[in-house]
Parts: structure tokens; C-alpha cells; sequence
RNA sequence: GCGCCCUUAGCUCAGUUGGAUAGAGCGUUGGCCUCCGAAGCCAAAGGUCAGAGGUUCGAAUCCUCUAGGGCGCGCCA
């Protein structure tokens, strides 16, 4: 309808001799809305109030030219010239009821477009590291991400759901260590286990099951262990019983120990994933862009491109030639190459892989991260402009007043399955997707606990198994739905509740386009609120099994396309669709 | 110190990318089940859109400054 009347416009336009607006009115401003105020008719167009400007002549007067310039559409009742200088069309009844009838016949299809045309995106989120189980902060990118894909699916786009595993660096020696340490104690070993190192239960049941594998095969005195580090602390203690377990178990036996905890850990993470609802198409590992030399390809390339240096025995990308603020290390003075050269290499290998666009759904944190993989990509001669970084920021936690510190290291965190535990996948896919992303989420636990039964989500799903309910009632009183009938009849709906849940249900595919293109999930969740609103008004206002047979079928046409569209928002939404509840 | 993000009702948040009289939920106050599910509906109260300038027909939205909050500024990942 809204390209209706752009088309409308254009023509009106072009017989005016103004064609030359025409093409250009997005960006020059032009929009062709919804109104907010039924007495601004269906749409507004703002076109007058923008090219009266350049034509200098009042709005008013233009708008009146345009409207009397207008073809006309059997669809479109009138246009009035209001406000400033606004056009407010009004659509004929006609053309909103006919919405129904689309609703019902494109079933789980409705409110799909082809926008997208197929174009390969690939989606990369959470990418934790895998050192502990996924906390709630990030459940928070878990939710949005797979809403984003499940949004772009629906707009045509061929959708590739990865999560790059990082299984190398210190972050993950320090997981080997803490296991290994933890499994020294069960071998009766005197640990005083660092600070520093991974606190979490979690970690004694990976050493557990690591010595049920290897008996004592891992076991070294603790005095062996701790010989000549006395004195020392922190991180430097860290690094240093790190290198102390590498020599200890040589290689073959440390990648034991590491693997056994990077693969309990990941095997968590696969599963709190899952049974929130999201899942992948990709895990792609850090370890094999090392493996694989595709790293050192990278540097290579950098190399011979000559945008590197050597500086205090290190090589340096020169970053700040393409817009970031500080040259950036590749290879370490002591031959190992940083995880930013690892990711040098994971974005060119995406770009290989032929994706036409590359999403990162980044934490808040990492934000002064993107200039630097934009530059390398720009330096490698890549269009850096495929890859789009959506940042989510973190999510602060709160037990009723008192906020609650997390870290993963110090074990001090609620994890994502015992939210969804505690309040259920549903609630919790919705809380954290019904906020705008750049906004600091409070996550108020004991609301999100005692108060589960307010969260909106049971509102919209209320509506979906009340539907449900009618059609259950209907069998009951020994009456059939006759959509035929009902489709023949929808004239008949003219109550303001209904005309409202109609407008309602005719927004959806517009829904669907915007969050897709704007990158916002929550205007889904919003649009569901709304239409259930209009839905919850419409049931407690009028009966919808009355006896007259063609107004009874028409209203379960209208509630059965409303049930529909509640159905598919929640599919995207990752929610489910009760029939009763 | 420099950079990015945020600030809207008592609380948690929307606000269709510059449009017409700024909206929901929770909470508060009052009303609605002899009728398809009251996890619902209807109504009321509640606002200097952090503050000050600017841009224009028009600003919560854009630009500048100020205040407050978050994050980042490693040869960590």
C-alpha cells in the first residue's frame, strides 16, 4: 500500500513537471508513513512540505496541486490536504478487509517478503570464549542474534549462523591450568589454588572426569609444581605455573588437559544454546585458522603489500593508514601472533567463503575493536564496508536494589540456564530482545523471578491460546468454521475494534522489513503487544460465536489471521505460540 | 586525558530515522465476570524528553557546549 502510494506521488509529480524530485525523494527526506491519529487518514506523505521548499512556494498550495495531480487507485478512498501542508490518504475499507483473506491464505508465510533476494549473510554471534558456561549478559546477544537471522530469513536473505570458537591464547591456558591444578588436588595433592584462575565449580568436575581418563597419569608433586615460583602472584604467577605445566606434561599430555576443558566447556555452551532456542550452522575454531596457516597467509599478504613493519622485535600492521587510531601488532616479539592476527585471518576467510554481507554481533566492550578489523580488511583490499559490527551493550544485573558483579574467573555470575531455568525460555527470550540493543539492559532478577507472570510475553501469548480457546468453544456449541462464508462476509466487520485489529494485522509485513533493516528486533516485540492489545480489546467488547452465521464466521476469519500473525511473530521471535496455557 | 555509547512519567522502556496533541508495561486510584479463558478490558492521575544554545515551516529526534552514567584506549583474548 505504501508503494501504492509512493507510485501515486511519482505520477503526480511528473504530470506537475516536478519529475525531476522523482527517485530522489528518499533521500531528500520524503516519507510515506502510517499515521499516527486516525484523523490524519491511513497514510501521510510529507511530499509537499519538502519540495515546496526548493520551489519556494508555500506547502499548502503545492499540496493541493499534487492532490488534484493525483491518478487515483480504486484502493484509495480520498486525499486530503491538512496540517502544514501534509497529504493524508484514506484507504478504501475494502482493501484492509482483503487482508484477511491474505493472512489466511499465506498461512506461516505471511508477512515474508523477498527483499533480501537470496543474498548470502553470514551472522556471527555470542562467541564467547570458552572458558566457562554462558552467563546472562551473554544470553543477551544469544537472543538478538537469532532473532536478527530468523528477521533477515524471513526477508529473503540466505543466512549462515556461526559462532567462532576461541580455542587458543591465554585466556584458554589458564582454563587448562585451572583444571589441571584442580585435578592435582583430587589427586590429593595441597593446592593453593591462585586467585587469578578460574574459580568456578565447573572447573573441579572437568578435572574429575580428566582423572577418571588419565588416572594418575597427569600427576606431578605440588612441590615440583610451585619449585622456584614462591614470591610470585597475579598474572605473572599465572604465566609462570602455565609454562610450569607445559614443560611438566609436554605437549601431548597438556593438550590433553586443554582439550578436556575447552571440550566440556564448549559441549556446555552447545547445549545452554540449544535449549534456549538458538542454534548454528557453524562453529568455526581459532585454532584451525593457525592450523591451517591461514594466519601466517594473512600476514603474509599484509606483508606484501607493505603495510607492515618492524618495531622493538615486533611486526606491526600500520592500522592508523586506514582510519584506525593506533598501529596494531601482528606477530609478538617472542614469535607468537596476537589474536587480533588470528582475526585478520577469520574475516578474510569470510570474505573467501563468499558471503555477500558479514554481521558481528559484538559486546559494548569491544566497540574500540572495530576500526582496527575494518582497517585490516581495507589494507588486504576488501570492501570493508560488507562487514556491519552491531554492538549490544551489557547487561547489568540487579537482585532487587543491589547490583551483581559478574566475572567469569571469579565464579561470580548467573549463568543463562539458570535464568532459563528460573524463568523459562519464553520470558527470557522476549526480555531480552523487547529493549533497543545500545541500551543498557537492567535485569532485575527477583522481578524477572516472582514476577514472571507480568512479563508481557504471557500478554501476547494469552491472546494466541485464547483464539485457540474460542475455536475449542465453537466445536463445543456444534458449530463449524465456514471460512468460505466468513471471506464472503467480511464487509460485515465495521466496529471500530475491528477495524483497529485489522489496521493492526496489515502492519505486520512492514514490521518485518523494518526490524530486518533497521537491525531491531524489538520492534517486533512491540508490534506483538500492540496487536494482542487490539486483539484483548476486540474479545472483551464483542462475542465473536453469536448466532448469526455470516457475522460468526467473518469475526473467527478476522481472529483466526490474528491468531496467524501472532503465530509467526513469535516464531521469530524464538517464543512459542501456546494453544492453551 | 582522548574516543564511542547512553540520559524520555515514581520504576522498566517505546517513540515508525525531522512531522501533526510525546506513548506503553509495572506501580497508584476507580470501575467491569448469570455471556467465547479476568494471565483480560475500560478509565483517571503522573512529563521543563538531563540542561543551555543553534539549524527550519516543524526538534525527544540533527549540530555545538555543559552535567551525569556506561564502555574502551595491551606485544590480553
Amino acid at each position: 500500500m505504501k508503494n501504492l502510494i509512493r507510485e501515486q506521488v511519482a505520477v503526480a509529480l511528473k504530470r506537475l513537471d516536478l519529475g525531476d524530485a522523482d527517485g530522489h525523494l528518499a533521500k531528500r527526506g520524503v516519507r510515506f508513513e502510517r499515521t499516527r491519529d486516525a484523523r490524519h487518514g491511513d497514510f501521510s506523505a510529507n511530499v509537499a512540505l519538502v519540495v515546496a521548499k526548493d520551489l519556494g512556494v508555500t506547502p499548502r498550495a503545492l499540496a493541493e496541486r499534487i492532490a488534484s495531480a493525483l491518478p487515483g487507485s480504486p484502493s484509495i478512498d480520498r486525499v486530503e490536504v491538512a496540517g502544514a501542508g501534509f497529504l493524508n490518504f484514506y484507504i478504501q475499507p475494502r482493501y484492509w478487509l482483503g487482508i484477511i483473506q491474505q493472512v489466511l491464505a499465506a498461512g506461516d508465510a505471511f508477512g515474508r517478503n523477498s527483499t533480501g533476494a537470496g543474498a548470502k549473510i553470514q551472522v556471527e554471534f555470542v562467541s564467547a570464549n570458552p572458558t566457562g558456561p554462558l552467563h546472562i549478559g551473554h544470553g543477551r546477544g544469544a537472543a538478538y542474534g537469532a532473532v536478527i537471522t530468523n528477521l533477515l530469513e524471513a526477508n529473503g536473505y540466505a543466512v549462515q549462523r556461526e559462532y567462532y570458537v576461541n580455542d587458543s591464547g591465554r585466556q584458554m591456558d589458564i582454563l587448562a591450568l585451572s583444571v589441571w591444578l584442580r585435578y592435582l588436588e583430587l589427586c590429593g595433592e595441597a593446592v593453593d589454588f591462585p586467585a587469578s584462575a578460574y574459580q568456578g565449580a565447573y572447573i573441579i568436575g572437568i578435572a574429575r572426569a580428566l582423572r577418571e581418563e588419565v588416572q594418575a597419569g597427569c600427576q606431578y608433586p605440588i612441590s615440583a609444581v610451585y619449585n622456584g615460583l614462591a614470591g610470585l602472584d597475579g598474572d605473572a604467577l599465572l604465566d609462570a605455573l602455565i609454562a610450569r605445566a607445559k614443560s611438566l606434561l609436554g605437549p601431548v599430555r597438556y593438550r590433553r588437559v586443554f582439550d578436556n576443558g575447552l571440550n566440556s566447556v564448549l559441549a556446555g555452551i552447545r547445549a545452554d544454546l540449544s535449549e534456549f532456542g538458538v542454534r548454528y550452522d557453524q562453529w568455526f575454531s581459532e585454532r584451525s585458522l593457525a592450523e591451517t596457516q591461514a594466519v601466517d597467509r594473512a600476514i603474509a599478504k599484509l606483508q606484501s603489500l607493505g603495510r607492515t613493519y618492524t618495531k622493538d622485535g615486533a611486526l606491526w600492521f600500520n592500522a592508523r593508514a586506514f582510519g584506525d587510531e593506533k598501529d596494531r601488532v601482528l606477530v609478538r616479539e617472542n614469535g607468537q601472533t596476537t589474536y587480533f592476527a588470528s582475526d585478520v585471518a577469520y574475516h578474510t576467510n569470510k570474505f573467501e567463503r563468499g558471503f555477500d554481507r558479514v554481521i558481528n554481533i559484538w559486546g559494548a566492550d569491544h566497540h574500540g575493536y572495530v576500526p582496527r578489523v575494518k582497517a585490516a580488511l581495507a589494507a588486504l583490499e576488501e570492501d570493508s564496508d560488507r562487514l556491519e559490527v552491531l554492538l549490544v551493550q551489557f547487561a547489568t544485573l540487579y537482585r532487587g536494589e543491589e547490583r551483581v558483579q559478574m566475572s567469569t574467573r571469579s565464579g561470580e555470575f548467573v549463568t543463562l540456564r539458570e535464568l532459563v531455568d528460573e524463568v523459562g525460555r519464553d520470558a527470557a527470550r522476549f526480555f531480552y530482545v523487547t529493549r533497543r540493543c545500545e541500551q543498557h539492559l537492567e535485569f532485575d532478577l527477583d522481578l524477572a523471578k516472582s514476577q514472571s507472570a507480568d512479563n508481557p510475553v504471557y500478554y501476547i501469548q494469552y491472546a494466541h491460546a485464547r483464539i485457540a480457546s474460542v475455536f475449542r468453544q465453537l466445536a463445543e456449541q456444534g458449530w463449524a468454521w465456514d471460512r468460505k462464508r466468513g471471506e464472503n462476509a467480511v464487509a460485515v466487520l465495521t466496529e471500530a475494534h475491528e477495524q483497529g485489529l485489522i489496521g493492526a494485522i496489515s502492519r505486520y509485513p512492514e514490521i518485518i522489513e523494518a526490524a530486518a533493516r533497521e537491525r531491531e528486533p524489538h520492534q517486533l516485540a512491540q508490534y506483538l503487544r500492540e496487536l494482542a492489545n487490539a486483539f484483548h480489546g476486540y474479545y472483551s467488547a464483542h462475542m465473536f460465536l453469536v448466532e448469526d452465521e455470516s457475522l460468526r464466521n467473518a469475526r473467527l476469519n478476522l481472529i483466526a489471521a490474528t491468531q496467524q500473525v501472532i503465530r509467526n511473530g513469535l516464531a521469530i521471535l524464538g517464543v512459542s505460540a501456546p494453544e492453551s496455557m
